[in-house]
DNA sequence: AGATGTGAAAGTTTTCACAGCC
DNA sequence: GGCTGTGAAAACTTTCACATCT
């Protein structure tokens, strides 16, 4: 089977793979960076809207992003003009664009994929929904786990998984044993998931366009003693 | 008070920002990327060791690592000269070599802040220990929970941060609702801690000469959104 | 032959600097 | 005067390709 090739170690992934020759639109040109930074835009945004500020600049939001008042605007150019020379941005409208880019609209059904210690706290994690991602399924390979439910979610076997379900389950989230992780994700392929938040350190295998994000803990501490011995 | 500038949304920071003048050497010269990669090195060649593989190759610990095996090679080449041309690398050799660069030799001691499900995750974390770092202390805010014990470690009032510590804590992991996070981390630093993995939204602002690497879920999801939407 | 280590080339991202608009 | 949007320059990272060593 033809697999992805080259994710980073730490989840960015470089483009331009399987161009479709189509004219590159902001989509194509924004690297993952960008993308990360969008995100903290927005919840600046959301902020300076709940303290009522109707229009800001590229200068205020770097600022308060830690970034340099040119990115933000070329991150925003990317997509679009969302700014008046002169003027600046409406808070509240960029706030809307930057979620429309993000996919912040819909609301996204995500299964949880390992009910351990870290699968809890993730379930439990508030700020996933704030951003409208639902997690609405619970799977576990442990038998005195599944039946049991989590705030109205019943654990299910893993098996289950591919299962036909009513309605897609758009993202995997992937807090299993290290071991179990590529077989796992496999399955949630099969089962139509397409896009995977890693937080094994297993270097998944994944057919092409499927689209995982790595979150490794211990190599984040890693850097960080790094930083502190050099 | 004279503070950091310019970490990305995600945690990465530009180099050369405070040079010394002195002639560079690998430590300045690699990215936090290129050091991140190391650490999945580390992970893949502990695994060979494991399988008893006396020596291996860049273009097997890239395919590996889902990386070129120029790149396995310019990443070590920063550090030094590790293999031997026509051979390949000594399997526990190199390891040894990254996890001296990475700063595995060390224990280091490391203070929880925030004692909630994700704190409790994090505290659970068994990949943690395996690379040398112990979460010997733990604070909350919460009555409630201070006096208690996880595994045998008293959870104190975070005020009790700033009191003199038999030994010194190296990091901290910043696990705090995020209204109370500079507040927490200006404390931290005040307490002498240097570095901080922080998984709360917030944008921590840190005087010059303290690391913070941000691990945002939410932003993690939000890319994968933004994938899926496009 | 087979592999590393590394300058140089290519590619990508960030910053600069300024035209254009309010 | 202030601020955006953006080509061009600078900085940085990755890949290439080959000298060098076993």
């Amino acid at each position: 089977m033809d697999r992805a090739r080259r994710p980073t170690a730490d989840g960015d992934r470089r483009r331009g793979e399987h161009d479709k020759r189509r004219p590159a639109t902001g989509m194509d040109r924004a690297s993952v960076a960008s993308v990360t930074r969008l995100s903290s835009y927005y919840r600046i945004l959301e902020e300076f809207e709940r303290d009522s500020l109707a229009t800001t600049s590229s200068t205020t939001l770097a600022r308060r992003a830690g970034v340099t008042p040119a990115q933000v605007r070329k991150d925003l150019s990317f997509f679009g003009n969302f700014g008046r020379r002169g003027l600046g941005y409406n808070v509240s409208l960029l706030r809307a664009q930057i979620g429309k880019i993000l996919g912040l609209g819909h609301r996204w059904s995500v299964a949880l994929l390992g009910a351990g210690n870290l699968g809890h706290a993730l379930f439990a994690y508030k700020e996933f929904e704030k951003q409208g991602f639902y997690i609405e399924h619970v799977f576990d390979a442990d038998p005195s786990k599944v039946g049991k439910s989590w705030a109205g979610v019943r654990i299910r076997d893993i098996g289950e998984l591919q299962s036909t379900h009513a309605h897609p389950i758009h993202i995997a989230i992937l807090a299993v044993p290290v071991s179990a992780a590529q077989t796992v994700v496999a399955r949630a392929i099969t089962a139509g998931i397409r896009a995977i938040l890693n937080f094994t350190p297993a270097q998944l295998d994944v057919p092409d366009g499927v689209i995982v994000r790595n979150v490794d803990l211990a190599i984040a501490m890693e850097s960080l003693s790094f930083a502190l011995v050099k």
